[in-house]
DNA sequence: CCTATATTTCGCTATTTAACGAAATATAAG
DNA sequence: CTTATATTTCGTTAAATAGCGAAATATAGG
């Protein structure tokens, strides 16, 4: 049951949710989320170990930066499953919709510009 | 958004999951929920105020009861697809599986008797 | 090696929320 | 009408958690 809860905790928080639908069109580094959200990055990362301690996502190190993706639906089909339910009740919900617009612009995006610009803030 | 976050919040305590994946056999009394989760009597009135708000439940009053169950499918697939879920990945979870044991045990025992035991307690 | 960059970990504060008991409400029974 | 019963609402307290900034860690580049 832990595990499971786990699960529906991690899905329990909007920003978490906005996380996993965003990454359902493909792995996104961090900074990238960070742009998305417009939080702390030290939020967003304990965000990030939240649901991957919950295994609905996962990540990889490439050089300077961490990619994540959604984990394996053949793996762990629980967690996929939900967000995919979740993913098409939220297709139209207007904050989702601006996600995804601000993604296509993030993902046209020099990865290096976009960094340095969050960094910059703090 | 805030629907969907509503139903998600409501899921991601361990007791109101454990009320709705009782709800699934049918619908209860209040007394019977509050014998089954060892909670004071407004600790599960809140859980059920939340569930209702996220339309997970609904409730019916007769006499001096209430009773709750799960609310249509058809009317809430959404709330229910989450459920049935769930509910198959907490199946074989020993908690579950206490439960509805305990369930069965309570659903023999008159009701007259069980809520006047639980109003003793305090 | 040293510096800049990207992310994570840690410590703290503010907010949320689960839990309880007491009081309020509603209904049934005498 | 009064009392007992079942549930809900309210106020409070304790625990969980989201958020931030600072410090720590890891990697890339000069």
């Amino acid at each position: 049951m832990r595990d499971v809860m786990d699960i529906l905790k991690a899905l329990g928080d909007e920003n978490r949710v906005r996380i996993v639908l965003a990454l359902q069109h493909g792995e996104l580094c961090v900074c990238q989320l960070i742009a998305l959200l417009q939080l702390a990055p030290s939020t967003v990362s304990r965000h990030l170990s939240l649901l991957r301690a919950a295994r609905l996502v996962e990540s990889r190190k490439e050089g300077r930066w961490s990619y994540y993706r959604l984990v394996d639906a053949e793996k762990y089909p629980l967690q996929i499953e939900l967000v995919q339910r979740i993913s098409s009740a939220l297709e139209s919900a207007s904050r989702v919709v601006m996600d995804r617009k601000k993604l296509e612009e993030l993902s046209r995006t020099d990865m290096e510009a976009l960094c340095r610009k969050i960094m910059k803030k703090s």
